[in-house]
DNA sequence: AAAACGATGTTAGATTTCCTTACACAATTG
DNA sequence: CAATTGTGTAAGGAAATCTAACATCGTTTT
């Protein structure tokens, strides 16, 4: 269940490096945050660190803005896969807990 | 046969990151590329670029100075391994030729 | 023993990278 | 028309990185 995405979601980049990923301006990358876009990490002296999910994300959005789609948008349907998503790990919590009563607890 | 290792090998952190990461010092970190034990791209600047894969060797290479094992054995070391792997990969080409020369040519 | 080597720390000064804030402006939206 | 969106650019400062050099100290070679 747990995932061996030790890379692809460890927050490693800096900002420069991202910009030669992308092709995006620093500007770009920075605003797209302060939309609420994509969330970097920092390190003790201030500066961001992306990981390769964000590189990807900001790709995916750098498309979405060439058709023409607002940052708004973009977050509206962010927010709403991401709702989906956590409900699915809810119920999937919540079966388990049934099975785990039903069972799991033996006498011993 | 083409690794989907697309972000293990990328060249991406610099060694303020691969510092904390490794938990070893920066000086060291240049000083094992100065015993010629990896290479780090650069930007356009000038800076240092690591990959993952380079993480995890530093790590290797940590471990071993700490067994009192010299950056002149790891080196050695390293190449034996590294012309094994080419040495392999020369023979499986050839036999690959040879596939090629009997089965893969076919007359139109 | 003296000299050389190996591994690492530290310092210094220069350069690069990154940060925030602010202003500008064109295009789009309300 | 007023507000919002998306982006560029500039300024000034702070953080990160670079190279080169010198210092130390243990180990190896001569």
């Amino acid at each position: 269940m747990g995932n061996e995405n030790s890379y692809k979601d460890k927050k490693v980049i800096t900002i420069g490096i991202v910009r030669e990923l992308t092709g995006l301006s620093e500007r770009q990358i920075r605003y797209y945050e302060e939309r609420k876009l994509l969330f970097p990490e920092r390190t003790a002296g201030g500066s961001r660190k992306y990981s390769f999910s964000d590189v990807e994300l900001l790709m995916e959005i750098a498309n979405q803005i060439e058709d023409g789609v607002q940052t708004h948008e973009i977050r509206k349907e962010m927010v709403r896969k991401q709702k989906e998503i956590t409900q699915r790990e809810v119920r999937n919590k919540m079966i388990q807990g049934q099975l785990n009563a039903q069972f799991g607890i033996r006498k011993p």
